[in-house]
DNA sequence: CGGATTTTTGACCAATTGGAAAAACGTTAG
DNA sequence: CTAACGTTTTTCCAATTGGTCAAAAATCCG
């Protein structure tokens, strides 16, 4: 019987209106928890930035974790291209340093992107354990991968990987995660727009010579 | 007349209970507040953690902020006190190598403190900027001045001595700010305890040789 | 011991929170 | 145009929040 119609509720497209305010909604959740992390943050907030009432909010997402699940996701996917792009039949010095440097372009671009993720860390990954556990590690033990033979081959230092992947994290977000720290100590003078290009030279001489002088 | 007694109410000395149990309240709330941020934090939270009733934590500290000041304020001294000792007139690899060491010993043995420091900066610093710009940059300009000599002198390769004091900042907090991700992508084999000290030796490589082999 | 002081409790409050329900309002395809 | 659907607002709710207050209980000291 079933052929002659659709007798089950289809699921209705979405509709323009729909597609607008659910990226507003997550734009200003955006802002607002990337700020004050989970639970710091409330619906009432959200909603106010995003120019709507609470109760419109919750008619196009029905709860709080459903908009912080999605950015999550969103951000996660994004997150990780960098690294997946990482290419194993490339050189490694300029594969690392465009790894590096693709970072911290993320870190400049995308900052509140980055704070999500790093209150999400801070309070222990209770909605993205399984990410990490699952995806995260299974990239980052590929890429780990590739620079060991990259090591083998005698191209870098013979090194942990892991912990090679971590400095580059831990370097790069921190732009954008300690940024009112890097802005006060850098001062009204040196805190400018410049303090991308300086970061991405120091950073690329870390990692390329570390800080000995050249002996002989 | 005033020189007859106490006619005014003197500070009365704080009594042993009151010295104890405001120890215990400052030991739950950098429990919560390191990993909910001051915003998601709640007195209830703090109180039953403390094992005792929400009035009675407000009789010793009247407002939710007080807490959050005083570890704060505690923190930040704790925290500086590595940068403070290096020593201008010592040698500088072995300043800068223990300089790393004694800020992944404080990573490690005081995450707690780590994470509230993060959380306070995600946040914006709202209510440490003061401190930040003051305290703070003074020192590391102060740091950062020494570093600087040590370049001229041919000591160490010649770099943006601020950029430096933040990717040792950035390198050596990550592991405790990020524990759940380093735990979570290391897995069960190499997430146990001795992560830090891998931590160690490869922070070290990168510091002093960076990722090039040494050619020739 | 006994009175003064310190500490703890229980009851309470106004504001805020996440969310439900339904009515009112718009939009649009037929 | 109008019925059906999508959207928004208004009203409401129970739970939680930061914090007060007076009374009760515990402690301290001479």
């Amino acid at each position: 019987m079933a052929e002659a119609g659709p007798t089950v509720a289809r699921q209705r497209p979405t509709t323009r209106i729909q597609r607008e305010k659910r990226d507003r909604i997550l734009e200003a959740a955006l802002d607002v928890f990337s700020v004050h992390g989970f639970r710091g943050s409330t619906i009432d907030q959200i909603a106010e930035s995003a120019g709507m009432s609470k109760p419109n909010l919750l008619y196009y997402f029905p709860r709080k974790e459903e908009i912080h699940k999605r950015l999550i996701a969103a951000l996660l996917d994004m997150w990780l291209a960098p690294l997946r792009e990482i290419d194993a039949e490339g050189d490694p010095i300029p594969e690392i340093r465009s790894y590096i440097r693709r970072k911290l372009e993320m870190a400049r671009d995308f900052p509140r992107e980055s704070r999500l993720f790093a209150n999400e860390m801070l309070q222990g990954a209770p909605r993205t354990v399984d990410l990490l556990e699952g995806e995260l590690k299974a990239l980052v033990d590929e890429k780990a991968g590739v620079l060991l033979v990259w090591m083998e081959q005698g191209k870098i230092i013979r090194t942990d990987p892991y912990h090679l992947i971590f400095s580059i994290w831990a370097t790069t977000q921190h732009y954008a995660d300690f940024d009112v720290q890097v802005r006060a100590v850098l001062g009204k003078s040196r805190g400018g727009e410049g303090r991308f290009e300086d970061a991405a030279r120091y950073l690329e001489q870390l990692f390329l010579y570390g800080l000995l002088p050249k002996r002989g």
